[in-house]
DNA sequence: TAATTTATTCAGCATTTCTCCAAAATCATA
DNA sequence: TATGATTTTGGAGAAATGCTGAATAAATTA
């Protein structure tokens, strides 16, 4: 799980990447709208969290970019006007919410695992796939009925396989994903078998009905049983 | 699936070869510009990932060159100016795609892949011959409704087969296609003859309603039964 | 700050794929 | 049919890829 956060404000941005650690997601920050821009065009986010005043450009350009791109990640847009203009403005280029400053954090939080949900899953129900059940409210899965602890990037391992369950994942976007920009110095996942080795083993000893798959030279997918 | 890598900068040209291996492509590496166009007069790749300033000539006549002799490789160009004077020209001579340095692997994948089935397969779908379904995103071939594992070789064979299906591959062709600018010294196809037999029982194991056909002295060709 | 949890690194082992070889089978045609 | 050339087949060992457990480092929490 995976968000992007937009903010000139220095403050605010690292209180932002503060909460979004503190809530379990995976983050990445841009403080301009060339950075911005750079990361929304060579990766996919789950969620980008936007402010549209920036001193560089503007904010609803970054919308327009993504949804020309055909990039699916959510957009949720931060403003200091509340003005129903920019509003009506925003959500017509392609965001999927709005938020007006000041704002609530557990409102912010509400609204990102609303539009993941609905993005990145497809459904406004709980994910249930083989007999994981996936508690985006609660950032908590539980298998059969037990919940089970998953770190931040166990968790965001997992939610990204079942989300891309029909395909396989290879090793390099998972990595991208995980670990962001990613550059294979060492020739190895290493850090990723680690991973992947302790989700299993969490799975197993739970288990959990479905089964983390290696295709040879490639990748993994995830089934259930 | 074979590509040809073309990148002056070593570091770059070595990580793009990582990449490449581990996602599961065949591929060839050239670090100037002279290199690369013999290898683009002798061999047809799938796919041609292409730096525009090269040090000793300009990517653009690698474009012209490729177009002028009805050369139907895919072309990405890579370039570090975000100039859309280049993305226009190397568009207009015949280029398919576009990307900017730096650029994630995940993102370069993709376009590869859509290249590649517009190209190599004319089509935007899964490939279909006799009952097999290859499915490039997830480099898997399917016999009836069931997946089959192939290696690296094995599928490059076999979609190159298949994408050739109405004539007779040659040998050399398909050693030179798999293996590289292929030096025959003992003059023998020992290695193609062993990626042959375990794709022919695969196949058989599994029930696809294809066959291999070997013409006497000259190559192969795959049929649907 | 100390204690605890999480993440990374590394070396050794396991598995899968690739190469190479040799023997058997098949083919073309003299 | 006999002959040499070509193809098929089986399998051993090498190479590439993946997995595991333990040690260390980093981050988080108390």
């Amino acid at each position: 799980m995976k968000l992007l956060i937009i903010e000139d404000e220095p403050i605010l941005l690292k209180d932002l990447g503060e909460f979004a650690g503190k809530e379990g997601y995976l983050y990445e920050l841009a403080q301009d709208y060339s950075t911005a821009v750079e990361k929304i065009m060579l990766y996919d986010y789950d969620c980008v969290i936007l402010d549209i005043n920036l001193p560089d450009g503007s904010g609803f350009d970054i919308i327009q970019k993504l949804r020309k791109h055909q990039k699916s990640d959510g957009i949720i847009i931060l403003s200091a006007r509340d003005s129903l203009d920019d509003k009506i403005k925003g959500l017509g280029l392609g965001a999927d919410d709005y938020l007006t400053k000041p704002f609530y954090y557990s409102e912010l939080n509400a609204r990102i695992k609303a539009i993941i949900r609905r993005k990145k899953f497809k459904t406004n129900k709980d994910i249930l796939f083989g007999n994981i059940l996936i508690d985006l409210d609660q950032h908590l899965v539980k298998v059969g009925n037990e919940p089970l602890n998953f770190t931040k990037k166990e968790f965001a391992i997992l939610t990204h396989l079942i989300s891309n369950h029909k395909r396989v994942v290879s090793k390099i976007a998972l990595s991208e994903y995980i670990w962001g920009d990613f550059v294979d110095e060492a020739n190895s996942f290493d850090f990723l078998f680690s991973q992947i080795k302790n989700l299993k083993r969490k799975l197993k000893e739970a288990g959990a009905l479905v089964e983390i798959k290696n295709i040879y030279g490639v990748g993994y997918q995830i089934k259930s049983l």
